[in-house]
DNA sequence: GTATAACGCTACGAAGCCGTAGCGACGATT
DNA sequence: AATCGTCGCTACGGCTTCGTAGCGTTATAC
């Protein structure tokens, strides 16, 4: 049922996300559906909820190794085009409708975790400026990723990761 | 016609742009539109592009300022919800059809436009390292409000520009 | 063995959208 | 004055979705 809904959300959209649809994949039927989701914001909201994996968190012991294994696991999520376009779906759904900002909180939160992780680490073994926020450093992580992905999705091949990673330090070192 | 498509891409989203909806707000009978826009992405494009304001282009003959003044002037955009949902919807629409690629492509290319002229003249100037290309530079000029503005949309206004600029300052210089 | 709860199936009226057809009205051209 | 092109209006059949109702089936609990 939450399999389903997540496949269609991933396939065909957010928009072909009806509860017609969800039962005709998943082989439940449609009163059922009812029963356990009155709004079909529950119903995305609890199939995002159950599909969001985290990535790897590594652990090399420098900043620099760490971000180059996230910036490399991450990667492919952007190179996929149904799930590039999911997520820029959600994120849309969640600024037009505030039942599902927290939902779209939940996914972000478990993408940026790891580098969370990453981050506190460096910060105490003193790679990173100290004043330097979180929330502003992954503004410089992500960030070269995600212009990337949106801008230029066919260009996406050309970023050689091990130099933004030397920008990104650029940006974080003390 | 095309006003009252890209009114409804703003204020309701791509999926509620329907020939139907388009004549009920412009006016215009539905006959009418299928005869000049036989495909709904046809219609998409021509409103898209009627609709893209480039924004204006800072020349105060350092890059610093430059930067700051384009920031500046682009921030807005990322703080109406609408206008972000909408370009959202785009870009996830370019994502999942290859027809409507080329509408993101133009869109993306009004919007970057001054900050290509920004990035020449300071680099004539000297102020760039010569071996940095110019899309490796966007992802970390636009790169920050774009992150913040998707992943934590409600601490857009915590953003400071001007350390924003050094920040950026610190990747694009020799 | 029986009560309770959950599920499946069918069907419904209402609404929206699609793409097209038919017909009349208007204005410009010549 | 006649012609041509464009537009408006109405209506249609087909399709999909919505949310609900009714009723039968199954399984679990006690």
């Amino acid at each position: 049922m939450l399999r389903a809904t997540a496949d269609i959300l991933y396939r065909d959209g957010i928009h072909a996300v009806t509860y017609d649809e969800v039962a005709r994949r998943s082989g439940v039927a449609k009163t059922t559906i009812y029963r356990h989701f009155p709004s079909r914001n529950q119903l995305l909201v609890a199939a995002v909820d159950g599909s969001t994996a985290t990535p790897l968190i590594p652990d090399n012991g420098n900043l620099r190794d760490d971000l180059r294994d996230f910036l490399r696991a991450i990667l492919p999520m952007f190179l996929n085009d149904d799930l590039r376009a999911m997520s820029l779906e959600l994120m849309a759904a969640a600024a037009r409708d505030p039942e599902l900002q927290d939902l779209h909180r939940a996914n972000v939160r478990a993408r940026i975790g790891p580098l969370s992780t990453i981050f506190k680490r460096a910060k105490d073994r003193g790679e990173i400026d100290p004043d330097l926020a979180y929330v502003d450093a992954f503004d410089f992580i992500e960030g070269p990723l995600i212009v990337r992905s949106l801008l230029y999705p066919d260009k996406l091949d050309d970023l050689d990761i091990e130099i933004t990673v030397d920008r990104i330090l650029r940006v974080l070192s003390p």
